[in-house]
DNA sequence: CCCCCCCC
C-alpha cells in the first residue's frame, strides 16, 4: 500500500499562494474521483476537462487537471484510487475561491483501494473550503451559469517574492485565467504571430493580428485590432517571452479555435506587454502529436499536431482561389510516421516558395488543419507552425526508426485504394452507405462533396437514355436535327450523323437505403457493355430487345465515385449525385484490400 | 470587431 503525504491537502486548502507554488512538487496522493466537467459550449470540438478530487488519506480537495493531461485519462492511465505523484501545480484564486490545477504527475500505482477515510479539510476564515469549489471549478467552464460577476470581492493575490514574481504581481498560469479576473498578469511565450490582416464586411472594416500565447499550463490566443495593432505588432516577436496583464478575456469562438483554451484574450489600448528575459520556465512549444494512422477518426476541419518524415517535397506549384481569383503559391509534401502511414501536407504561399529542405527531415506540424480529399489530408493554415528538425524527443525517436527501418517500409496512403489518388477516385478505405450519404447531408453546402460507394442498380430510367451529341472530340454539345444533317451550335458544324452518348438517371439502393444518381457515357458503357450509338440503334429497331437490355442491367452491383452537389432546377434546390466514376466489381481487388487491412497497423 | 486559409 502506497504511502501518501498526510497533510498536503489542508495546506493546499489552507496555504496563501505564493506558498502552494513552493509546497506543490513531490507529494503522493490519492485520486479519489475523475469527472468530466460539462462543457462549455454546445460545440463538439470545446476541450474536455476533468475536475479530480486528491487524498492525502486524511483530508481531500478538489483540484482540476490541465487539458494537457487529458491523454491520462482517455487511455486509462489515471484511474479512481490511482496513487500518483504531483510534479507541478498551480493554484490561483478566482474571486474568493482558490482553484488548483494539476499540470503535471506521474503514477506510482494503480488499482488500489481507497486509502484511509478522508474527510474535507476544516474551512479557515481565511481561505474558504474545498466544497465551493464546485462552483469555482464550473465558473471556469461555465462562465454563463455563473451569477457573481462584479459582485463579490476578489482576494488580491499576494505578490509573489521568488524569481518569477513582477512589481508586486503575481503570475497567473494561463490555464486558470477566466473573465472574472481582471488583475492577472501572464507570463507567456509567443508561439506564433500572424500577419496583420485587414477586413471589410457589411459591420466595417479594419486590421488585426493574433498571436499564440503559451506557459508551462496551457495556451491561448490573443487578438489586437486598429490601433492595438500599431501599438504591440512589433513588440512582439516570435518565441519570445513576455509578460502581459490588462488584456480582456473573451469566450473563445470554438468553432474558429484550434487551442485547447475556452478563452481568449483581447489585447486592448491599456493592455500592458512587456517583455521578460528570464525564460526557461516557459516552454518552446507544446505538441499533442496524433500519429498519421488515426487521422482517419479526425474530423475534417479539425486541426491537429503531427511529426513525420518528409519523404517527398513536391515542385512549387500554385493555384487559383475560386473565391478571390488569386493566384497562390502550393507545395505538397509528403510526411510518414511509425504508423506506417503518409498523408498529403499543403503549404501556402511564402512557406510554399521557400521550402528547400532536400535531406528529408523530420518535421513538427502544429495546428495543422484536416481536409479529407480522397481520404485525408493535410494543410498549413495561418495559425499553423511548422518546425524543421525539432530538438525533441518524438523526433529524434523518428528520425532514428526512419534511418534504420522506415526507408524500406511501405507506408499506407490515406489517399485512395488501388486506383490511385486521383480526384474522385474510388476509395475503399472510405466506402459510404447510401443512407450515410444522405444523413450526413453530403453536398449540402456549396461545395461538391466525393464519396465512394458500392450499390446496386434497381431501376434505369429508360424513356430517355442518350442523346445526339456533336462528334467532334471533347464537345459533347447536343446537335439539332436539320434534316438534312446534325447541326452543332457550338462548333458551327453540321454532320451527316451524330454520336448518340449516354446521359441517365438511375435509382441504386444498398442495404441501408437508396438513391438516385446521374451518370454520363462512361457510367452507360459500364452498365451496358455497349456504345450509346449501339443501345440507340437496338431501340429503334427493336423494343423488345431494347428493354431486355434494361431489364438485364437492373440487379448489377458496381463501386461508385459520387460527387455530391447541390442543384437549383426549376426553383427547386436538392441535391444531386453525380457518377464520377464507376466500376464493376472485380472480387480478386476486393479480397487484395481486405489482406491488405489485415496486415495494416490497426488490425494488429 | 476576425474567423479567409484557397486547388485538384
Amino acid at each position: 500500500m502506497s504511502q501518501l503525504s498526510a497533510g498536503i491537502c489542508r495546506r493546499l486548502n489552507e496555504a496563501p499562494q505564493e506558498e502552494i507554488d513552493q509546497l506543490a512538487s513531490g507529494h503522493t496522493v490519492q485520486l479519489l474521483s475523475i469527472k468530466k466537467v460539462a462543457p462549455t459550449t454546445t460545440s463538439t470540438t470545446a476541450t474536455d476537462r476533468f475536475r479530480i478530487i486528491i487524498s492525502d488519506g486524511v483530508h481531500f480537495v478538489q483540484a482540476m487537471l490541465a487539458t494537457q493531461l487529458n491523454d491520462l485519462v482517455a487511455n486509462g492511465d489515471i484511474n479512481k484510487n490511482t496513487v500518483v505523484i504531483i510534479d507541478k501545480l498551480a493554484c490561483n484564486f478566482v474571486q474568493d475561491k482558490r482553484l488548483i490545477i494539476i499540470l503535471d504527475l506521474h503514477v506510482v500505482s494503480r488499482n488500489e483501494e481507497k486509502i484511509g477515510t478522508p474527510t474535507a479539510p476544516p474551512s479557515t476564515q481565511d481561505a474558504p473550503a474545498p466544497a465551493v469549489l464546485e462552483a469555482t471549478s464550473s465558473s471556469v467552464t461555465s462562465p454563463a451559469t455563473s451569477s457573481s460577476t462584479g459582485q463579490a470581492k476578489p482576494i488580491q493575490p499576494q505578490p509573489r517574492t521568488g524569481p518569477s514574481g513582477r512589481g508586486g504581481r503575481s503570475v497567473y498560469p494561463i490555464e486558470g485565467l477566466s473573465p472574472y479576473q481582471n488583475n492577472w498578469t501572464i507570463k507567456a511565450r509567443v508561439t506564433q504571430k500572424s500577419d496583420i490582416r485587414t477586413w471589410s464586411n457589411q459591420r466595417g472594416e479594419g486590421k488585426l493580428f493574433n498571436v499564440t500565447l503559451m506557459d508551462e499550463s496551457g495556451e491561448i490566443r490573443g487578438t489586437g485590432f486598429n490601433a492595438v495593432v500599431d501599438e504591440l505588432y512589433e513588440k512582439f516577436e516570435e518565441g519570445k517571452v513576455y509578460y502581459i496583464s490588462k488584456a480582456r478575456v473573451n469566450l473563445a469562438k470554438k468553432k474558429f479555435s484550434n487551442l485547447q483554451n475556452d478563452y481568449e484574450l483581447s489585447l486592448e489600448k491599456n493592455t500592458e506587454v512587456e517583455e521578460c528575459l528570464e525564460t526557461t520556465s516557459v516552454p518552446m512549444m507544446k505538441y499533442n502529436f496524433v500519429e498519421l494512422s488515426s487521422l482517419e477518426k479526425l474530423e475534417r476541419d479539425n486541426t491537429c499536431d503531427v511529426i513525420g518524415v518528409i519523404k517527398e517535397v513536391g515542385p512549387l506549384g500554385e493555384i487559383t482561389s475560386k473565391a478571390t481569383n488569386r493566384t497562390i503559391p502550393k507545395r505538397d509534401l509528403t510526411i510518414v510516421d511509425m504508423s506506417q502511414y503518409s498523408v498529403r501536407l499543403t503549404l501556402w504561399g511564402k512557406q510554399a516558395e521557400q521550402f528547400a529542405a532536400d535531406d528529408l527531415p523530420v518535421v513538427a506540424f502544429k495546428g495543422v488543419k484536416v481536409g479529407d480529399f480522397g481520404g485525408r489530408t493535410l494543410s498549413m493554415v495561418s495559425s499553423s507552425i511548422m518546425t524543421i528538425s525539432p530538438d525533441i524527443e518524438e523526433a529524434h525517436l523518428l528520425r532514428g526508426w526512419y534511418d534504420g527501418i522506415g526507408t524500406e517500409k511501405n507506408f499506407q496512403s490515406h489517399t485512395s485504394g488501388s486506383s490511385g489518388a486521383s480526384f474522385g477516385g474510388f476509395n475503399r478505405n472510405e466506402m459510404r452507405h447510401l443512407s450515410d450519404v444522405k444523413e450526413s447531408q453530403l453536398g449540402m453546402s456549396d461545395k461538391a462533396e466525393f464519396f465512394s460507394t458500392r450499390a446496386t442498380i434497381m431501376h434505369i430510367k429508360s424513356e430517355n437514355i442518350s442523346y445526339p451529341a456533336c462528334p467532334t472530340q471533347g464537345c459533347n454539345k447536343k446537335v439539332v436535327d436539320l434534316g438534312s444533317g446534325w447541326k452543332c451550335e457550338k462548333c458551327d458544324k453540321t454532320f451527316e450523323r451524330p454520336e448518340y452518348r449516354y446521359i441517365m438517371s438511375m435509382a441504386v439502393a444498398d442495404w441501408s437505403g437508396q438513391a438516385w444518381l446521374q451518370g454520363f457515357n462512361e457510367a452507360g458503357l459500364a452498365v451496358f457493355g455497349k456504345t450509346a450509338d449501339e443501345v440507340h440503334e437496338i431501340k429503334e429497331r427493336n423494343e423488345a430487345e431494347y428493354n431486355a437490355l434494361m431489364a438485364q442491367a437492373s440487379g448489377v452491383t458496381f463501386n461508385f465515385s459520387c460527387r455530391a452537389k447541390q442543384d437549383t432546377y426549376n426553383d427547386q434546390t436538392r441535391v444531386r449525385y453525380g457518377i464520377s466514376r464507376i466500376t464493376s466489381l472485380d472480387y480478386h481487388e476486393e479480397a487484395k484490400h481486405f489482406v491488405n487491412l489485415l496486415k495494416s497497423p490497426w488490425a494488429q
